[in-house]
DNA sequence: TGTGTTTGAGCAAACGTTTGCCCAACTCGA
DNA sequence: TCGAGTTGGGCAAACGTTTGCTCAAACACA
């Protein structure tokens, strides 16, 4: 029952190698001043003996813990999964070990329950709960966070991709390839992403002087259940192509259109954005415009990381909200010139 | 810079109460006796003054960080995440955090990574190595560890799902439906699951007593580009139904068959495993046997935690690895009958 | 009333670090 | 050879808890 390790500690060290753990201490870390022969030493013990320093006793002394959290709404959007990833590496590359929650929307409690077991750093708030509570309350603690896939006005610590260019190139592209009538399946409107998304749709339209009336667009959130109706609004329209908010919904309305039997692409193209592998299990093979989540998790992760250690880069960057570039244009099969 | 909150401590509480700290950490914590009259008292004033308590003081102290750490491999697979949901869940109940790091395969640094920045308490790997290496070193260690999503032979801490169990309730589904020609679109032969399924599909097989021959498994592991190949194979069998071992390949085989013109499920039915979005958004809506990914993370993280704690519940069950039964069969659209 | 037991709470020593302060020994220019 | 400056490293006090020991007071029983 009792695995506990010896745990080597500052003070074997020190004993080990004749010296005050004071002097192992500033070793180890690089501080102050020890001569090279006693640091040697000190360091070539340390390896001997194993030494791997506890995290929670520098924790304890420093008020650092060195820990960051990032909570989660649902995940079915595997966007998430990626900026977990991303999220996860930069933070261990820089010495950060990441915390994972998941935030069924009732962000209250998230906060106070993790601080039950862990002291934290910073927060990269991912989830989304309508009123704020979990960054209103982040807000009066002080606790640095930064807010994942959306921008917030007057917050300047959002980390989102461009959505907006995103779409402007998918419709783009679906311009380029002839088609006039372009319908947007839309997001949750209302919402950063949803409206990003259909404004790139409308920008690209009106720029080439096409249709977007209130007509062109069908909402259906992220919910496949929703798609059928909305993919039949725009059809009433008589679109030759769908711009999809999401790949998810994308693929649902692919499935309708097979199901009253248009042909995609020849009948009606379809584009969305985000290349997951779903883009490449549905027939067909659907065109997307690639966006970099695993990036954004990163870029969060980086910019908590700055703010928790007030080392913000360059006064200029760190004041504004960053706003991810899309990736590219991967045309598979979803889109037919007319 | 400094917005250091004044952190309110055992001492404040104690001298707000005029009363020893001992006395104020024995109340939080419900030990040792104190008279009713002081408990509340103190009671009240640490709410008065907000008193949280400090987890890395108490970690140092006790040598307990409350702290789990959740490896996974490459995300693409949804069932992770869910996965990591329901760890978390479960872990935050039971008052531990759940870190979560990526494992691109080189499994050994990782821990050590870790254990830079904090101290964690157990592991749950969900990630794959071909070596194993990850698992020998807690194994030395002697950090308590369970397996996620995969039985290992000779470890007794491990947490899957039937996916046998699932394949033959998959398969049984289009015997059912008067299939005789099953053909089995592989997983990853060789590894766990892969095995698993295979060996469903030929159980069912069997018991009705079925084709099962070589020619009858196609392997395309999880990577769709594998997929239209071993279709091919098994189209060449001149079977009339498809078992895929992933929801993922059995959208991809879905589209493979669209794309050879043959339709589904008139003339090929597939059926698969794992209830996940995506079986909603291909067409047709595949049917599917629901696996309980959430509920497999949840129980990992209960394991492990009976481990550190050294509260097997009750000995038979904890000295067996466990292996989740599999969610109901959802039939959707992509099996006919014949 | 005296002895024995329980109850309630304080004292202080940890846990493993980090760091400000102090001081011996050395270096160096005059 | 002397004093000023530098260098190397020890001492000890934290950081906020937990917990084993004490010990006084309160209670029980005869």
């Amino acid at each position: 029952m009792k695995r506990k390790k010896p745990l080597v500690t500052l003070r074997d060290v020190a004993e080990a190698t004749g010296v005050n753990v004071s002097t192992v201490s500033r070793v180890l870390q690089n501080k102050g001043r020890v001569s090279q022969k006693t640091r040697t030493h000190i360091l070539e013990t340390a390896e001997r003996l194993g030494y791997h320093g506890n995290p929670v006793a520098r924790a304890l002394k420093t008020a650092k813990s060195s820990t960051l959290l990032m909570v989660v709404p649902q995940i079915e959007n595997p966007i998430f999964a990626s900026a977990i990833v991303g999220a996860e590496i930069e933070a261990r590359e820089k010495g950060f070990a990441l915390l994972v929650s998941y935030d069924k929307g009732d962000g209250r409690e998230i906060i106070t329950d993790i601080s039950r077991s862990s002291i934290i750093e910073g927060v990269i708030i991912a989830s989304f709960d309508e009123d704020d509570r979990l960054r209103q309350m982040l807000n009066s603690t002080g606790l640095p966070h930064v807010i994942l896939n959306r921008h917030l006005a007057g917050d300047r610590n959002c980390v989102a991709i461009d959505t907006r260019e995103a779409a402007r190139i998918g419709v783009e592209h679906l311009i380029a390839m002839g088609h006039r009538r372009i319908g947007h399946l839309a997001g949750r409107l209302g919402r950063f992403n949803g409206d990003m998304r259909r404004q790139g749709w409308q920008q690209a339209l009106e720029a080439a002087g096409l249709d977007h009336g209130e007509e062109f667009v069908a909402q259906a959130g992220y919910d496949p259940a929703a798609v059928p109706a909305a993919v039949d609004k725009l059809l009433a329209c008589g679109v030759t192509a769908i711009h999809a908010a999401t790949l998810l919904t994308a693929a649902a309305a692919i499935a309708r259109l097979h199901e009253l039997k248009f042909r995609v692409p020849e009948d009606v193209s379809v584009v969305t954005m985000h290349d997951d592998l779903l883009a490449r299990v549905v027939y067909p093979q659907v065109t997307t415009v690639a966006l970099p989540s695993q990036e954004m998790g990163r870029a969060a992760a980086s910019r908590l990381i700055d703010l928790i250690q007030g080392t913000a880069p360059d006064e200029g960057s760190a004041l504004e909200s960053l706003l991810l570039p899309p990736g590219d244009l991967i045309v598979r099969a979803s889109v037919a010139s007319i």
